[in-house]
DNA sequence: CGTCATTTTGAGGTATTTCAACGAAGGTGG
DNA sequence: CCACCTTCGTTGAAATACCTCAAAATGACG
């Protein structure tokens, strides 16, 4: 049997669904092998930051692409009118960090205490150049990443704000990273966290939520804590874009 | 000097931003170098396809990928309710055929005549597993679409048409191969596209059109050809987010 | 040149935004 | 350990902007 990984760090897998169909059988599979973590572990910082750090700012020098292990990061930007877009919400084995021609495009932010793997993004590319199925699982996390953000576009594009709500919920709950239990959804960003990423106001989010609890779609238990109620409904809510 | 490209279909350039900086000179330079483009064109279909024709339709087998040659396609879904959400516009150098779990995600069409590249999936995964410099294309290629999708989302998430519209306006003059002059954006696609593009009902499009027109930021002529009468107002309102 | 899809215009309904004020929670420092 | 302060959450009421429905005009295409 496989010797466990030593002390070097543990780069963890990355989320995503294939592009390709799944030959093969469970789903929810790892897409590192061991030996590609290793060569990760090489050029891998392992950070650990407390919660609502901000890690980069929109513009500065992107020197690093970032894995997150544990906790969960925001990635927004700061509009013109002063309000705050989120670029999107990023859990445990999510991606970061996201240039454009060596800058950053939006900025990162910590929701929660997080520990992340931190990659030199010179020694990375270097990396992947050199090791061609290492670089396709790059590939494939981003053109899963595209896939979420063209969804979420779409679901935005919504009118209802109850509907919106759904989504989102029924998109934490998907994550199957995100610690939420079958029917408990963590929700560790703020109300107005979520009213950035769904392009409503932060108003709007808070009566969505009263609706969704008045129709006993969900129960909400504090701020960063909702209970699915009914499961179907809810689903059904959720997809009727 | 170099010797021009042979006889072989000459695959073109994809049109990306890279995330790494730039530290050689000029900035619109095509992504494949002559070699890549052989190495594609040993697996590439030229395809020759009239307007408003299904290329492939949501859930269906992936079994190809596509390269914009010349011409517009759209990537749309059909929502439950009926609606038609536009996921992207391609233009020459665009790559499509989004796939999930080798099924594709949205629905393609040609929206004018169109000449493309058609891949054979597992062939040109094969390939670029073998070339490490052809698949880092492909990978900043697709990071550039994430990037061009989280910047749509926070676009659409504003309330205003107008705004959305002169956005949209920009959007396209600004795709180096759309086939807009400097003050010419050619606009292809219906109305009912550009508001499936933007979350928009169709009457809002042409209303925010007459908007723009009658805040003499553009002209339109005709249905599928607007003049930009004043780009720094017109950027001022799309960039106001 | 006729047909049909697309575009355009009008009027009313409705959801969200905005503005304002209050209440609750979490973090900090004395 | 408590008080303070800042941030976040909540509720109400009015305004705004888009959506929906309906009908007419325009333009594309065979």
């Amino acid at each position: 049997m496989a010797v466990h990984r030593p002390a070097s760090p543990s780069v963890p897998p990355f989320h995503a669904t294939p592009f390709l169909e799944d030959g093969s059988a469970s789903d929810p599979r790892p897409l590192l092998t061991d030996a590609q973590r290793q060569t990760l572990a090489q050029i891998a910082v392992r950070v650990r930051l407390p919660a609502r750090l901000l890690i980069y700012q929109q513009d500065a020098r992107a020197d690093w692409l970032f894995a997150v292990v544990d906790g969960v990061v925001k990635s927004y930007r700061d509009l013109p009118s002063g309000k705050r877009a989120v670029a999107a919400f990023l859990f445990p084995q999510d991606l970061f960090g996201l240039a454009e021609r060596g800058r950053y495009v939006n900025s990162a932010k910590t929701i929660t205490r997080t520990t992340m793997y931190r990659f030199p993004l010179p020694a990375l590319t270097d990396l992947i150049k050199r090791d061609p199925g290492l670089q396709f699982q790059f590939l494939v996390k981003v053109t899963h990443a595209l896939r979420e953000s063209q969804r979420r576009a779409i679901a935005i594009a919504r009118r209802d704000a109850a509907g919106r709500m759904a989504m989102f919920l029924v998109f934490v709950q998907r994550h199957p990273t995100a610690g939420s239990g079958d029917l408990d959804i963590a929700l560790p960003m703020s109300r107005s966290d979520i009213a950035g990423f769904l392009g409503l106001s932060l108003e709007a989010v808070i009566r969505a939520s009263a609706e969704l609890e008045r129709r006993r779609l969900v129960a909400f238990e504090g701020r960063h804590l909702a209970h699915v109620l009914d499961p179907d409904r809810l689903a059904k809510l959720a997809g009727a874009v």
